[in-house]
DNA sequence: TTCTAAGCCAATCACCGATCTCGCT
DNA sequence: AGCGAGATCGGTGATTGGCTTAGAA
């Protein structure tokens, strides 16, 4: 399990998959819909929107706790926690848009930068 | 020895960022400036209060952990209150 | 009767409606509408916990703020992409934003890893909602004109 | 070393999904 | 036709804190 082989297991893993179970998600369809529907310009939303979130969550959730969990071994800890999180939004910039969530600032000092 | 960049935004943004994602970014920036007065500054220690006095009532273990059946009825003349010696007792969670 | 308030707690639950912000203003001021609560926006804590254990060796602890911190992230990974599938959508001129104004967001906004997962997500899902679809009007009649099953596995 | 804070349990109840009606395209 | 918003309902898993000690400091 490692950060080079995550996208081809999911792809493999989708493709295992017979039917889509649209119920027990991990994820709760409302709570997603309704997280969508806090946007000013959203009007309608089509059912399936809320289910490729609820996916596409579950990737990023395990993607950027992947990457976090590798400068909390390069700390040698053993508990994950938030300046972990910020440094793995620094390092990969896919997680730019989370720039105002997690500030640069919010990276434990003594730690290199890419 | 600091030098933000300049401008007067939020939080400054590393000169750089993904260029797929910048135009969004400060969509994104002002949508949440446009809730920022609607959401809370900080986190509650519950979510709901019903559930907190739920935990609260609860039966514990002797280490603090929820247990079941501690019997609802408290009208035992009975005094011993354990709710049985089980042969094995608090295990200690090996980690 | 019995229902004593606490002081943090905006409203119990019962009357909650739902928000709804006009326009005009920029200017906070406390209450501009109604509060939104965590359960509003957020996905619940418990459920990313369980997710965020995945990739996380199985002795590795994981700190409350951590937890907090990628429950905040999440929510705007959903906003972020929802935003762009959303000016998709009114592009076209639809009311409605679909699987695949979602796909093309993720691919415009540099996602790129997630369009081939989630493309074959999104066909097995419509896949499965038209065999329902047709098994269901059908029900007695078991008959097969048409012969172009690109199902695969069958489910025992 | 000192001492903060994460994990561990499972019972209630808020919320989620299922189902309906009514509107739109 | 089909599809989604909104309301209603009933079933159920997320929420929840005290004590221990892992582990951050």
């Amino acid at each position: 399990p490692t950060i080079d082989n995550f996208w081809p297991n999911i792809v493999s893993e989708v493709h295992g998959i017979g039917q889509v179970d649209a119920k027990h998600q991990v994820l709760p369809l409302a709570r997603i819909k309704k997280i969508m529907k806090l946007d000013e310009n959203a009007k309608m939303i089509a059912g399936e929107a809320p289910l490729l979130f609820a996916k596409a969550c579950e990737y990023f959730i395990q993607e950027l706790t992947m990457h976090a969990w590798v400068h909390t071994e390069e700390s040698r800890r053993r508990t994950l926690q938030r300046s972990d999180i910020a440094q793995a939004i620094a390092n990969y910039d896919q997680f730019d848009f989370l720039i105002d969530i997690v500030p640069r600032e919010e990276i434990k000092p003594s730690s290199a930068q890419k | 020895s600091e030098d933000e960049s300049s401008k007067g935004e939020p939080d400054e943004e590393p000169l750089y960022v993904n260029a797929k994602q910048y135009k969004r970014i400060l969509i994104r920036r002002q949508a949440r400036a446009k809730l920022e007065s609607r959401i809370p500054k900080e986190r509650c220690k519950y979510l709901h209060e019903s559930r907190h006095r739920h935990a609260m009532n609860r039966a514990r273990g002797e280490g603090g952990r929820f247990h079941s059946a501690q019997e609802k009825g408290e009208s035992s003349s009975d005094g011993g209150s354990l709710p049985m010696a089980p042969s094995s007792v608090t295990l200690s969670r090996g980690t | 009767m019995s229902n004593s308030e606490d002081s943090q707690q905006y409203i119990t639950d019962m009357m909650v409606k739902e928000e709804d912000e006009a326009s005009g203003d920029e200017s906070d001021k406390q209450d501009n509408g109604i509060m939104l609560r965590e359960q509003d926006r957020f996905l619940p804590i418990c459920n990313i916990i369980k997710i965020m254990k995945v990739p996380v060796p199985q002795n590795g602890k994981i700190a409350k703020d951590a937890r907090e911190c990628i429950q905040e992230c999440v929510s705007e990974f959903i906003s972020f992409i929802s935003s762009e599938a959303i000016e998709r959508s009114v592009a076209e001129n639809r009311k409605t934003v679909n699987g695949d104004d979602l796909i093309a967001a993720f691919g415009n906004l540099g996602f790129d890893n997630y369009v081939e997962p989630l493309q074959i997500y999104l066909n097995k899902y419509r896949e499965s909602n038209k065999a329902d679809r047709n098994l269901f009007m059908d029900t007695n009649f078991a008959q097969n004109e048409d012969g172009s099953t690109t199902n695969e596995g069958a489910k025992p």
